[in-house]
DNA sequence: TCGACAGAAAGTGTATACACTTTTTGTCAT
DNA sequence: ATGACAAAAAGTGTATACACTTTCTGTCGA
């Protein structure tokens, strides 16, 4: 089984979710979304499903699905489990660290920096999160990197960082430096710029936002 | 929405796979899983699309469902991220012990003990697993614990530890020497504990298991 | 004006139908 | 016997139908 018509729709809202142009409890009806992708509620269904489990939607019984407003509670338990896996995996990096795993880091850095410098806002906040996932599959752990990217999916559906130009520059700065400390070896500073950049990165939480929900078509379009 | 009854079907057949009554790489076919549970197909595939997202069952397009048969690879990487997480895990559950959290663990360690004297295989099992969970709850990080759980039941789908008395005893008596140390608030003998722990369930992964399938119905009974 | 309530509208929960694909089965020629 | 192949059987992929629940809407009485 598995219809890529199903992954089609996944991929689709899960990029409105992380853009932010679903906002956090638009309710999401069945019907709608199946006349807007030209299918039927049973591959709809079968979406929210998958969103639910990666908790980028809450699903109520009989009422419908909306899209999640993690609690900030939440948000910092999630950033609490970055922390614990990207400090650790930081050490590990530093451990096996080779000339090609480094060009590769560099090379995503300075891809960040081109979409950072155009303002090409949906492009960097991807690229920004990538480099995470990035460092996992260098490791060659894909258990990981799929960890990791589902994480990160969730704090892009909390924070705000990507509408904040300053931001996404002081995260490719950290980025950059990160991968200085990696280069050289040098564990207890990549260690101890991971944690801070992923600080940082918490501390760009927005809280009380209650902004109007954007009409559904208009957020797919 | 979501169905009570797609979610007594995950969990019937998230414990079957787990227990090991349905081996890797038996097919679940959706009619039979079906008139067993007494659904529609409809269920059954909500059910199985969940499954696949917890890594428990592989979808193969037009082909069906079947048991998951992690490669040794993959094993090694789902315990390396159990590693990198519970360090971290431990080491903060010493910065912020109480007297309350030492008696919750010591009191799910005795029944972990009992579980293993009384030679309750499906019981022990849970409670061995359920101790690393018990950790991060106990910590207040439920995006921890769930990520945990998640972790552990695809261990559990690897490892043949359940059916080896005398590796549940070693569990178990391990998981009491942690709590000691827990207590005894020594960060360092805590973290290197967890960690030959880890080390030693992910030792008792079986390569080649080349079992009989057993029938579908006999499995779920 | 406002709240309560009945009926209508919209929406979810599940079963079933049917097209299409894969697998199995049985036959025939070598 | 064995391999190729066609017909049948089984199974998946998706749409639709319908019962039941929630939400909306408009009317009536206080």
């Amino acid at each position: 089984m598995e219809s890529s018509s199903t992954q089609h729709i996944v991929a689709a809202l899960t990029k409105a979710i992380v853009e932010h142009r679903l906002h956090p409890g638009t309710k999401l009806a069945e019907q709608k979304l199946a006349d807007h992708f030209g299918v039927s509620r049973t591959l709809v269904r079968q979406a929210l499903i998958q969103l639910s489990q990666n908790r980028l939607i809450r699903l109520e019984p009989a009422r419908g699905a909306f899209v999640a407003s993690p609690s900030v509670e939440e948000a910092q338990q999630v950033f609490a489990v970055r922390r614990m896996l990207e400090t650790e995996m930081t050490r590990a990096f530093v451990r096996e660290v080779t000339p090609a795993k480094i060009k590769a880091l560099r090379e995503h850095v300075s891809q960040e920096k081109q979409a950072v410098d155009n303002q090409d806002v949906p492009g960097r906040t991807e690229l920004l999160g990538d480099f995470h996932v990035r460092m996992a599959q260098l490791m060659g752990n894909q258990v990981l990197a799929d960890m990791l990217r589902e994480l990160i999916s969730r704090c892009a559906l909390i924070t705000l960082m990507y509408q904040n130009t300053h931001a996404a520059e002081h995260s490719n700065e950290e980025h950059a430096e990160i991968v200085k400390a990696l280069a050289a070896k040098d564990e207890e500073r990549a260690v101890s710029l991971m944690q801070a950049h992923l600080l940082h990165v918490e501390q760009s939480l927005t809280f009380d936002r209650k902004l109007p929900a954007n009409a559904l078509s208009l957020a797919l379009a």
